[in-house]
DNA sequence: ATATTGTTGACTAATAAGATCAGGAATATA
DNA sequence: TATATTCCTGATCTTATTAGTCAACAATAT
């Protein structure tokens, strides 16, 4: 398993995206985003480019062109941001090849199957909008509030 | 974050000398453990080098000589293991050096500790004995039948 | 004395991570 | 239509790390 440095480039990024998603369809410039999150900006390219095949960021060309999410960050999990751009992130694989195959062989194998759920239960049940709400304190109350009131 | 082939020999190894308890007092040779499990000698012999110095295993020169547990399988979790063997579990590092010190950068921070903390809860409430019980599907459930019944 | 086992640290090879870059395709606007 | 701007794609490069080897040494049972 390897959560790694594009990983995390690719959570910012799309935790960037989310709040500047206030304005209904504004679009965000990879370079603001790359500045912003003090990312390098052909690499967030990269990066954009695998999310968007994910089918989590659209994308317009041309000037006034730029990159948005793809649904509302209440239904964007951390894990498909994860899973789009890291390609290791399978704590299953017990060994480099498939030595586990017969079954018999890997003492942990049942072990390392339990942990991956851990692990995706963990990442695919947050989304981009609990992140930014934990973040701030205390926005999720305020919304049970407001629901309260009417 | 980073779990590797050498992190998943190591819980393997451990395991391995687990379920060799039985006699005790019995020692292993690294010769042994590297054939049972299919991992290169000399690799495990460095990664068994970690452990001895965690604390968790201990050693005997000479003919005769080999290793064992420092502590019975109940009380070695595999999250020490992992810990004794792996640099790179962290995934509070949000990034590759201290950029999210200033606590405003990185808008992942938390998340990546309360990632952090949900693997750790994992990997250190599971101990070798628990992974070897759950293994052989209803020890557990045995042992338990064995104290009821006196 | 000798064979056997762990101990240590240096070394090598292969792979992957972390980028960078150049050129192309779309599109808004003058 | 020309042009500037933005995304799109794939190749390439550098560096660090992983995975694994090796040789010489230290301890100890017989």
């Amino acid at each position: 398993m390897n959560l790694t440095t594009k990983g995390k480039y690719a959570v910012t990024a799309m935790l960037d995206l989310a709040i500047q998603e206030n304005d209904e369809a504004s679009l965000s410039k990879i370079s603001e985003v790359a500045y912003r999150q003090s990312i390098p900006a052909p690499y967030l390219e990269q990066i954009f480019n695998y999310l968007r095949k994910a089918e989590i960021l659209t994308a317009e060309r041309g000037p006034k062109g730029g990159f948005k999410l793809a649904r509302s960050s209440k239904e964007i999990m951390i894990g498909e941001i994860i899973n789009a751009v890291e390609r290791n992130m399978d704590a299953t694989q017990c060994s480099g090849e498939g030595i586990c195959n017969d079954g018999s062989k890997c003492l942990a194998h049942n072990f390392w199957m339990e942990f991956n759920d851990s692990v995706n239960d963990f990442l695919m049940t947050k989304s981009l909008d609990d992140v930014i709400a934990n973040r701030r304190g205390s926005v999720k109350l305020k919304d049970e509030l407001l629901i309260a009131t009417g």
